[in-house]
DNA sequence: TTACCTGCAAAGAGTTTGCAGGTAG
DNA sequence: CTACCTGCAAACTCTTTGCAGGTAA
């Protein structure tokens, strides 16, 4: 429980209050060295014991409001999420349905266009889709 | 009915009968200068009059299937689908649920990051969301 | 104490499927 | 005539919501 405070912080900061349910989310998102992927569905089944989805989806979905995580574009029907909240980019592996973090310095747009007329470019996504080397190249 | 044969020609080639069902919702796909993006749902109430969901779900999936459409990957849970399918990327306004084809010729991308080991790169797939200019940037 | 939280189960939204009657080839 | 197709409604999956008992402040 060495990051108590923080989880506390970060769940009061969303308003929320910190019971031991949510301290128990924390703990499972936030103590990590790596950024973090998942559905509700796997943070269910991590946290298991439990905690109920009805508390997993309201958590979940008040860090994504306060920007303590974010969400992923996805052709899949589960909703992804992620810990990294920094502007940066994903592979996806659709065999696995994992998501793998893109370093900012290994990819850059030279060319952004101009945003259609009366809108502002709100944010950027890329995402590569990967297969195993072995398969056939396009589906 | 000008296309008629290219109706048919795309539904024999997804292995569908051409019914008059699906060449009506072929007409409404392809019979058209401009990319159509779309949820089944919109679709559903171009139709309207007399075809079903099941039909409509079945024969976008099988165009889908053979390369006659594209998914397009987005946070929303309604699916949307392309009927450019020639490698291009999009705006997205999420206030209008609306796709903007982006012409290839004003993006791109100068650093591909290498796939991680053992895999190889299928597709990349770019997505630039806006919002109106006089709206809050960031959610 | 009071407002907020929890788990459960039911309701929603989008999608998929099983089936009995209908149609293309 | 046969295999495939259609519309309907039921089933499924993921997500959201209502509620009655429980807990943080």
């Amino acid at each position: 429980m060495r990051h108590y405070k923080f989880h506390k912080e970060r769940l009061r900061s969303s308003g929320l209050r910190p019971t031991k349910q949510r301290l128990a989310i924390c703990k499972i998102l936030f103590d990590r060295k790596e950024t973090f992927h998942f559905t509700i569905e796997e943070l269910k089944k991590i946290a298991e014991k439990n905690i109920s989805l009805a508390t997993l989806y309201n958590t979940v979905h008040a860090f994504k409001k306060s920007g303590y995580l974010k969400e992923i574009s996805l052709k899949n029907k589960k909703t992804f999420f992620d810990t990294n909240t920094k502007n940066h980019h994903h592979f996806y592996d659709e065999e696995l349905s994992k998501l793998i973090d893109i370093k900012n310095e290994n990819i850059s747009l030279n060319n952004l266009p101009e945003a259609p007329y009366g809108k502002k470019i709100k944010d950027v996504e890329i995402l590569i889709r990967v297969a195993n080397n072995n398969q056939k190249q396009k589906k």
